[in-house]
RNA sequence: GGGUCGGUGCCCGAGUGGCCAAAGGGAGCAGACUGUAAAUCUGCCGGUUCUGCCUACGGUGGUUCGAAUCCACCCCGGCCCA
C-alpha cells in the first residue's frame, strides 16, 4: 500500500493545499477530516461521490472522517456555483432531506474502525438555535466584508447585477466557517476537504480558527469532475443521477458509468474508485488498445454500483444490461426477463390491450412508447419512429401506426421498447 | 417611497400591432458513422383527435377585426435617488 500522499498525487484528487505540509501530515499522523454536505435533496447524487470517496481513502489511510450534514446551513443556500438565488426549502423539505441524505452516508462510510470510525453530525445541531448577536460580535467582528465581496462565488453573483445575491446568502460562508470552528472545538478536527468550489470557504474557516482559537487547520480541495466537452458531470438528459434508489435505480446508475466517455474514465476511475495502481493502469492499457470493449467503463460502473449499491444488485445491473443490449433480446427467457424487469425501467399493462395477432389490432406503438414514458408526448413518439428510432424487441419499427399484438411478446407476456441506440423499457403484459 | 430599465419557449436571447408556436445560439432527441465513447454531418425540438384545434411570451383586466407587441393596475428583479 503507497502512502497516501502518493496515492493522492497519483488519482490526482487534489487540487489545491492550503499548506504544502500537508502532505507529510497526512502520511505520518492521524487527523480528523470532515467534509459538508448540504440536504438540497433528499437523495446524494454522483457529484457528491467524491468528496465521500476522498473521505473514505482518508479513512482507509488511518483518519477519521466526519461527514456534515448541512440542517442548518441547508437553511441557508450555498451561494457558489449558483447563478441565482435559491429558492429557500421548508422546515418538512429540510427535515425529511437531511434524514434521507443520513442514511445515504451511513452506509458509504465505515463507523465501526476503531479510532478511525467515522462521525455524523448535523450541524442544525449548534447553527438552529443561533442567537445573532452573540453571532455576529464573536464570528462576524473576525471578517470584513471586503474580503467576502472577493471571494469567487460572490463575486460571480455581484458580477450578474440581475441577479443579485441576498445577505441571507451572502451570509453563509460565515456559517460554514463557524462549522469548521465547531468541529476543531469538539472533535479536534483539523482539515476540511470539498470540491474546488469550497476553497473560499475552507480558507475563511482556516483564519476563524486561527484568530479565534491560535490553532491550525488545513484545506485540502478536490478537482471538478467534468465531461470532456467541459460540461456538468452527473447529469443525464434524465437529470441528475442519484445515489438513492427510488430516484435512480442501481440498473441506471450503472449504465450512467458504462456510458463514460473514454477521455474521462480514467480519471474518474482514478477519484472515484479503490481500485490500486496496477488495475487502473491496465485499464488504461485496455482503453487505448480495445476501447470498444470499454472494460475501463465497466469497472468503474461495477466499482461504483458496488460500493452505493452493494454486490447483489451490481450483478443483477450486469445482468440486466447484458440482456437488453444482447443481440437477440426474443430469446430471452422469462427467469432473466423477470430479472431484468425488477431493475431496468419497466412497466406492466394490461394485456387486453393487446390485440390478438399480425393486423387484429390493439395497442398502438405510439401510445406504448409515450405511456412507458419511453419519450415525452405522442408527437415526440411519432418523430421518433419516423426518423427511425423506435425499436420493438431490439427490431426497427419505422411505421408511425404500428401496432403491438401478441405475436411479438416474448416468452409469452413481455415486450422490450427500446428509443433510440440505448434508452430500453420492458414491458409486462399481466 | 420616487425615477428608470427589465421579466419571452429547458437555458441564453431576438422580436415592439397581423407574414409569430415566436429569429439565433446552447442544451436535448433521432439518424448516419461507431464501441451503450467522442468528434462530425443531417433532421427534429409546446400539445393534440394534425392542412385544423388548444396552450404559450410575469399576472389580471382593457383597447383592437386582430396583441408577445398598445393601455391600466398588480407581482418580481436590477440600477439610481430618498
Amino acid at each position: 500500500m503507497p502512502q497516501l500522499s502518493e496515492d493522492l498525487r497519483f488519482r490526482g484528487a487534489v487540487h489545491q493545499m492550503t499548506d504544502p505540509d500537508l502532505e507529510r501530515r497526512l502520511d505520518t499522523e492521524q487527523l480528523t477530516v470532515y467534509s459538508g454536505f448540504d440536504p438540497t435533496a433528499d437523495s446524494l447524487h454522483v457529484g457528491h461521490l467524491l468528496q465521500i470517496c476522498t473521505l473514505r481513502r482518508l479513512q482507509l489511510a488511518g483518519h477519521r472522517p466526519i461527514a456534515l450534514a448541512g440542517g442548518g446551513t441547508g437553511f441557508i443556500g450555498d451561494p457558489g456555483g449558483k447563478s441565482e438565488e435559491r429558492v429557500l426549502l421548508s422546515a418538512d423539505e429540510l427535515a425529511r432531506n437531511v434524514a434521507g441524505v443520513r442514511v445515504q452516508l451511513e452506509t458509504l462510510l465505515d463507523f465501526s474502525s476503531g479510532a478511525s470510525s467515522a462521525i455524523l453530525l448535523d450541524n442544525a445541531a449548534w447553527l438552529a438555535d443561533m442567537r445573532l448577536i452573540p453571532f455576529l460580535r464573536d464570528v462576524g467582528k473576525h471578517f470584513t466584508v471586503n474580503q467576502m465581496v472577493g471571494k469567487e462565488s460572490v463575486r460571480a453573483r455581484l458580477e450578474r447585477p440581475e441577479q443579485g445575491i441576498s445577505f441571507t446568502e451572502f451570509s453563509y460562508m460565515l456559517l460554514q466557517a463557524y462549522d469548521f470552528l465547531r468541529l476543531f472545538d469538539d472533535h479536534g478536527c483539523r482539515l476540511q476537504i470539498g470540491g474546488s468550489d469550497q476553497w473560499g470557504n475552507i480558507t475563511l474557516g482556516i483564519d476563524l480558527i486561527r484568530r479565534l482559537r491560535g490553532g491550525e487547520a488545513f484545506g485540502l480541495t478536490t478537482p471538478l469532475l467534468v465531461k470532456a466537452d467541459g460540461g456538468k458531470f452527473g447529469k443525464t438528459e434524465q437529470g441528475t443521477v442519484w445515489l438513492g434508489r427510488e430516484r435512480t435505480s442501481p440498473y441506471q446508475l450503472y449504465q450512467f458509468f458504462v456510458r463514460s466517455e473514454d477521455a474521462t474514465v480514467g480519471t474518474h476511475l482514478r477519484l472515484l474508485t479503490f481500485l490500486d495502481h496496477d488495475a487502473i493502469h491496465a485499464l488504461d492499457a485496455e482503453t487505448a488498445e480495445h476501447p470498444e470493449r470499454r472494460s475501463a467503463q465497466r469497472a468503474l460502473a461495477r466499482a461504483v454500483c458496488t460500493m452505493v449499491h452493494g454486490e447483489d444488485e451490481t450483478q443483477r445491473a450486469e445482468r440486466a444490461a447484458a440482456a437488453l443490449f444482447g443481440e437477440e433480446v426474443a430469446e430471452l427467457d422469462e427467469a432473466t426477463l423477470l430479472d431484468v424487469f425488477g431493475d431496468a425501467p419497466s412497466t406492466v399493462m394490461n394485456r387486453s390491450r393487446l390485440g390478438a395477432g399480425p393486423g387484429a389490432g390493439g395497442l398502438l406503438l405510439v401510445d406504448a412508447l409515450s405511456e412507458t414514458g419511453l419519450v415525452a408526448s405522442k408527437s415526440r413518439a411519432r418523430s421518433t419512429i419516423e426518423q427511425g428510432g423506435a425499436y420493438v424487441n431490439n427490431r426497427r419499427v419505422a411505421e408511425v401506426d404500428a401496432v403491438l399484438s401478441t405475436a411479438d411478446l416474448i416468452a409469452g407476456s413481455y415486450l422490450v421498447l427500446r428509443r433510440g441506440r440505448k434508452d430500453h423499457h420492458l414491458v409486462r403484459f399481466g
